[in-house]
RNA sequence: GCGAGGGUGGCCGAGCCUGGCCAAAGGCGGCGGGCUUAAGACCCGCUCCUGUAGGGGUCCAUGGGUUCGAAUCCCAUCCCUCGCACCA
């Protein structure tokens, strides 16, 4: 039979799917493993990158199921928030792009696209024909029983349930937050409403208030320290600036500033509106120094962004000082034009706040003067200016002036400053986008403050228990430990509500929905009861329901600081309780790198608060990103493989294969077509080679013969399999099956040549081989491990113990022997390429008794022996005392040789008959060199040495000469 | 800038923690040979330089250092990737 991945897997599908192979439940008897990975989001279908992240724990549950643990694995499908409301609405437009990737990427059919107009619909399109089926076909072993979507209304009892409980811990709180909030459509936005600024982020500013006559004018800037720098201000002449009543004070700044202030909670009442002309000759005073400053035109300044009043501080931003500069250039036009003394423009001199190392006074003069930035026009000047700004950060220390802040560097101490004088009434505050943001309809995106309620994850307390589930936490790879670490220390308010999307309703107020990162935390609890939920009627999964069944009806299980006592608890929650009980924790999480920073360490807070620590994540491992062809893949572009196709093309095991193989989980990997047919080829020569090694006739007493090179290869088996299942525990699959497959392929090529394989004792070898071989690969490719399993022995690879290594099969003598013989090939090898002559006749010369004594002696003073003292016990022997210089030389020798050699080598070494290996290695050196093979023993009666070569032989290193 | 991870032979990628067995695994590609009517598959060899006896030289981003000995440890520099949030 041929490798058809095609016709072999779909049998094997059929069967588990007939069979429930997957379906579990708690078994005394067993310990159970529960595996997940992040449910899908079906906003789009399924691509190659998602195979691997599902196929991971896949292997992990294969593995352990073999192990003999009883093995959850389950899946859901996440459907929360805007990115499906968003694809529908696309689709809906008729937007070219969203038809595109759903006709020529993802080959939905023309007549199935109306079914998707509805976000559910959407949803179970992907879901049904693309996700499962995908996950069937790669051959995951999941329980499907266990899938529902976070749409349902028993996994919104479950999310209330969490939420009602996170606020009565004081968890939650409300606040302002700064939204996308789009002006046009008067309402906030996601990124994925934006056709421009995706990228854009918040700022925050602070306003620095100079007052004039109890006017003030803010001054929008980002480094607040600068304040005693500040010379002198700028607005745009032409600009539209406003006085208006700003929470009860009379403020001026740009109307568009105005508008953003309404939007960032602020009472605005619009008194006068004017040009920026009108402002230019007032004097403004400096609320830090009591300086009075003048205000001047200037065309560079946007009256869009921030408040559109600029202060100007020439002597740490060069942006500022060539304006300075030009401003006083013009001094007599602006009198002119402004009526501003031009003295007074031409008097401003640049004030200096900070020192700095490689500056002189005025640092923005010596930046502008080091790059020869001539004029404001000038396209260095921004990058001249990014360059100071960040060194003064970093390197610039506060003069004198500062007082109790003087001294220190900036970026230690700006934000201290900065809150100093906001409590003192110097400072405001405002938010920014740090570029243009656009709606898709059209509409100018502000930032707007809106009231939210926030997970408290900057809480002392709650970061504390957060830690400790770092802690305990089996981290894969370790190092992302440090990663968790600091993103709990990092971590401020969450702000876990939406406007609008799809999802669970704030259970105390429905105008809002609980946004998909924060109703994804503890989600696999559900796993333990969904399929056993579906009988409970909906109203009945109160609060009650669910602490009866995570914390027991009395709380015995509930975290500190709960208080549980369910009076008459619901049956069927008692029952369920059992169920969590039993599948409780996570043993192993499987997620992508870059949800660290978000859902894992989420993840890790809410159990760290809301289950007891037995209860706690027991291990993470994270994955590396996909590329398709050396390029990262992309939906809409069209750049990706979907599974279907490539198992279609390959079978799912060369898929699954080539996913686990090519990279360890956490790194990243490459799906190159080249690389997936040379694995495809390599599995089907593996097909091959086993069915015939499954078709051998072996006789009973087969073993009864077995030959030193059959126990070689056994003893390097037991060595695989240690090393794979060390491997697996590490969840390290490219090193486990590259052990399991790869390198045991190696060892047989050199099996195959070295012996004829059709011996009895060889079938046999090959046979015990291959079942073993079977195993250890049949959490990577189940199919063909279960079809060969099963020919050979009647029973399918996953339905048998991992293998265990067998004591009774190491050998290392047989490992040294096989490896003096392959030295000596290569030896030989050498040589005749070398010298470029065919030989006809091989001799071999054994180093003489003489030389294997000291030898022993160098053995038996072990691996950090020195010359001297090895020196010192020879001599004691007449015989060797003899011959002087040449054993010291052989001494230092070996005593290199010695030193690679563990102590288990060299013991098993001096036991060895060096020249009888050599001897029952002749007729295989004869076949391989198609020469005859004489083995002499240096100091042998029978020795024939024309060349006179003997000599040179040292143990285990034997002479040779070709004639 | 901050945080994390990297830079290895034509390419991919092991090795680095625990220094010496490292000219550095394995795969891919390339070259040569075998098998074959032939192609593919399969098998063998070569694939840094050099050498007609198993050897020698140079090499693991760059420059220093530690050490008897460094791809591996330390320092500095250069370069690359990812994240820096409210997007799942």
């Amino acid at each position: 039979m041929d490798y058809d991945p095609g016709e072999l897997e779909q049998k094997w599908r059929d069967r588990w799917a007939q069979t429930g192979r997957y379906e579990v439940d708690p078994d005394d008897e067993r310990e159970s493993t529960f595996v997940t990975v992040p449910y899908p989001y079906p906003s789009g279908g399924m691509h190659i990158g998602h195979a691997r992240t599902y196929t991971v724990p896949d292997v992990w549950a294969r593995y352990r199921r073999m192990c003999g643990d009883n093995v959850m694995f389950p899946i859901a499908w996440h459907v929360t928030g805007t990115p499906i409301v968003g694809a529908v609405e696309r689709l809906k437009n008729g937007e070219e792009q969203q038809l595109s990737v759903l006709r020529d990427t993802y080959n939905v059919p023309e007549d199935e696209l109306e079914q998707l107009e509805t976000p559910m619909g959407f949803a179970r399109y992907f879901i049904e024909n693309d996700y499962k089926e995908g996950m069937r076909r790669l051959g995951l072993s999941i329980d499907w029983r266990r899938e529902f979507t976070t749409e349902d209304d028993r996994y919104s009892k479950f999310v209330t349930w969490q939420y009602e409980n996170l606020r009565e811990r004081g968890l939650l709180e409300k606040g302002l937050h700064p939204v996308n909030y789009c002006t046009n459509e008067e309402q906030p936005v996601t990124t994925h409403d934006l056709l421009e600024g995706e990228d854009a982020e918040f700022q925050e500013f602070t306003l620095i208030r100079f007052e004039r006559e109890g006017t003030v004018f803010p001054m929008a800037t980002l480094r607040p320290e600068t304040v005693r720098g500040v010379t002198n201000a700028y607005v745009h002449p032409d600009g539209e600036y406003v006085r208006a009543l700003v929470d009860g004070e009379e403020w001026v700044v740009s109307a568009a500033a105005a508008a953003k202030f309404e939007l960032q909670d602020r009472e605005v009442e619009i008194a006068e509106t004017f040009p920026g002309a009108d402002l230019v000759g007032e004097r403004v005073e400096n609320p830090v120094t009591g300086d009075e400053v003048p205000v001047l035109p200037a065309t560079f300044v946007d009256p869009d962004n921030a408040t559109g009043v600029v202060m100007s501080v020439p002597a740490h931003s060069p942006d500022d000082y060539v304006a300075l500069r030009e401003a006083r250039d013009r001094a007599d036009e602006i009198e002119a034009e402004y009526g501003v003394d031009a003295d007074a423009v031409r008097d401003i001199e640049p004030v200096p706040i900070l020192e700095i190392d490689d500056y002189g006074e005025i640092p923005a003069r010596d930046a502008v003067a080091a790059a020869g930035v001539a004029s404001s026009d000038d396209p260095e000047l921004h990058a001249v200016t990014e360059d100071l700004y960040q060194d003064e950060f970093h390197g610039g220390r506060l003069l004198e002036a500062y007082g109790e802040f003087a001294g220190e560097v900036i970026v230690d101490v700006r934000e201290r400053f900065r809150q100093h004088h906001v409590e003192a009434g110097h400072f405001d505050t405002m938010h920014e986008f740090t570029e243009e943001v656009i709606c898709r309809c059209g509409g100018d995106v502000e930032v707007a403050q809106q009231e939210t309620w926030f997970l408290r994850y900057n809480d002392e307390g709650w970061r504390e228990k957060a830690r400790e589930a770092v802690d305990q936490l089996d981290a894969v790879p370790e190092n992302t430990r440090e990663q968790y670490y600091d993103t709990i220390d990092w971590l401020e308010e969450w702000p876990c509500i939406r406007n609008y999307g799809l999802g669970t309703r704030l259970p105390w107020d429905d105008e809002f929905v609980i946004e998909p990162l924060s109703d994804s935390t503890i989600y696999m609890a559900y796993y333990t009861i969904a399929p056993y939920v579906e009988d409970v009627p909906v109203e009945e999964m109160d609060r009650d329901f669910f602490d009866a069944l995570f914390y027991g009806p009395e709380g015995e299980d509930a975290p500190e600081g709960a208080e549980v006592d369910v009076e008459d608890p619901h049956p069927t929650a008692l029952e369920l309780r059992e169920e969590f009980d039993y599948w409780y924790p996570v043993d192993v999480r499987c997620s992508a790198n870059d949800l660290i920073r978000n859902h894992l360490t989420f993840y890790l807070y809410h159990h760290a608060e809301l289950f007891e620590r037995e209860n706690w994540p027991q291990g993470i491992t994270v994955m590396g990103m996909g590329l398709l062809e050396g390029e990262s893949m992309s939906s809409s572009k069209g750049h990706v493989v979907l599974p279907d196709e490539a198992i279609d093309k390959y079978g799912a095991d060369t898929v699954r294969f080539f996913l686990l193989n090519s990279s360890e989980p956490w790194q990243d990997y490459d799906w190159r077509a080249e690389d997936v047919g040379a694995t495809r080829d390599q599995l089907e020569r593996f097909w091959n080679r086993a069915r015939e090694v499954v078709a051998y006739d072996v006789p009973d007493d087969a073993e009864e013969h077995l030959q030193p090179v059959d126990r070689w290869l056994l003893s390097e088996l037991q060595d695989t399999v240690r090393e794979t299942g060390q491997a697996l525990e590490r969840v390290e699959t490219r090193t486990a099956s590259q052990e399991a497959f790869y390198r045991f392929e190696e060892q047989l090529r050199w099996y195959r040549r070295r012996t004829d394989a059709d011996r009895p004792g060889a079938k046999w070898t090959l046979q015990t081989v291959l079942r073993t071989r079977l195993r250890l690969l049949a959490p990577f490719v189940p199919y063909m491990a279960d079809e060969l399993h099963e020919e050979l022995t009647g029973e399918p690879a996953e339905d048998t113990p991992w293998p265990e290594p067998d004591p009774e099969l190491d050998s290392p003598r047989r490992a040294v022997e096989e490896s003096l013989i392959r030295d000596l090939h290569e030896d030989v090898r050498d040589i005749v390429e070398v010298t470029g002559e065919d030989p006809d006749v091989v001799r071999v010369y054994a180093a003489a008794d003489w030389k294997h004594h000291v030898f022993e002696e160098v053995a038996e003073a072990g691996a950090d022996a020195n010359v001297g003292q090895v020196m010192g016990r020879v001599m004691q022997d007449e015989d060797l005392r003899e011959r002087g210089d040449a054993v010291n030389d052989l001494v230092q020798e070996l005593i290199e040789d010695a030193r690679d050699r563990t102590e288990e080598e060299l013991a098993t070494l001096v036991a060895l008959d060096e020249t009888g290996v050599y001897e029952r290695a002749a007729g295989f050196l004869a076949r391989e060199f198609d020469a005859d093979v004489e083995v002499y023993a240096e100091d042998g009666a029978d020795v024939h040495d024309p060349a006179d070569r003997a000599g040179q032989a040292v143990p285990f290193r034997p002479a040779v000469h070709l004639e």
